[in-house]
DNA sequence: TCATTTCATCGATGTTCTACGATGGACCTT
DNA sequence: AAGGTCCATCGTAGAACATCGATGAAATGA
């Protein structure tokens, strides 16, 4: 199959995990803050997580195929977003499955939220 | 007097406006969501915007009091603050008065929200 | 087994960021 | 007018980032 997107490969299972009981404000919660706006602080990167969220499931390939980026480079940025936690990558044969981490991402969103 | 804060030197003229009609989504947010959240990914900006809306109200000076960083390196911050819409400066004397732009910061939440 | 596909990593290069001290302008206070 | 405070800007040095092509590893498929 072509496979653009997968529902089953990496189905979040941390979506029905517990509220996250951090604070949202101290010095731990502005370099978390920090490091996510940061993660997310160029186009491409928001854009990747733009193709993910909007289908609510994995992206196996076809990631760069929709950035005007060189592979390697879709490859960083990907990276980047993988070390901040917003998205995990599973292997899926000879691709990658990408999916967003809804828990960092409800965090972000809360952080943002408490300015 | 000492004045680190002002609560009427800058009250948010903007707090009242319409809501903002701008999509939250498509290419152009997309590189909003970007260069705020840049302007935003470093822990001294992030303290900086925590200061500012603690307070609700400008500071005054002693902004680099807070920070461990030299004068020049917190108006460096403030002017990536500044040039991203999310603080506004204004001449009190012979200090500046930084507020937040309750706008911008709007902006951010509801383009962060939408992913 | 061998070629192909998919992706990560490496190395190189140019750009941007971060940090500082030094300087200078604007504005009080005396 | 003179001195002091506050802050932006400049110049600079080092670190980090962004991008690419090339290479290599892992898995599939012929």
């Amino acid at each position: 199959m072509t496979a653009t997107s997968n529902k089953e490969a990496c189905t979040p299972r941390t979506s029905q995990e517990g509220p996250d009981v951090r604070p949202v404000e101290g010095p731990q919660a502005d370099e978390e803050l920090a490091s996510l706006t940061k993660a997310l602080g160029h186009p491409a990167r928001v854009q990747i997580m733009r193709l993910l969220v909007r289908r609510e499931a994995c992206i196996c390939g076809d990631i760069v195929d929709e950035l005007p980026l060189a592979q390697s480079t879709v490859s960083q940025h990907l990276k980047v977003l993988k070390d901040a936690g917003l998205i995990r990558g599973e292997i899926d044969g000879p691709r990658v499955c990408y999916c967003v981490e809804p828990r960092t991402l409800r965090r972000l969103k809360a952080l943002v939220g408490s300015l």
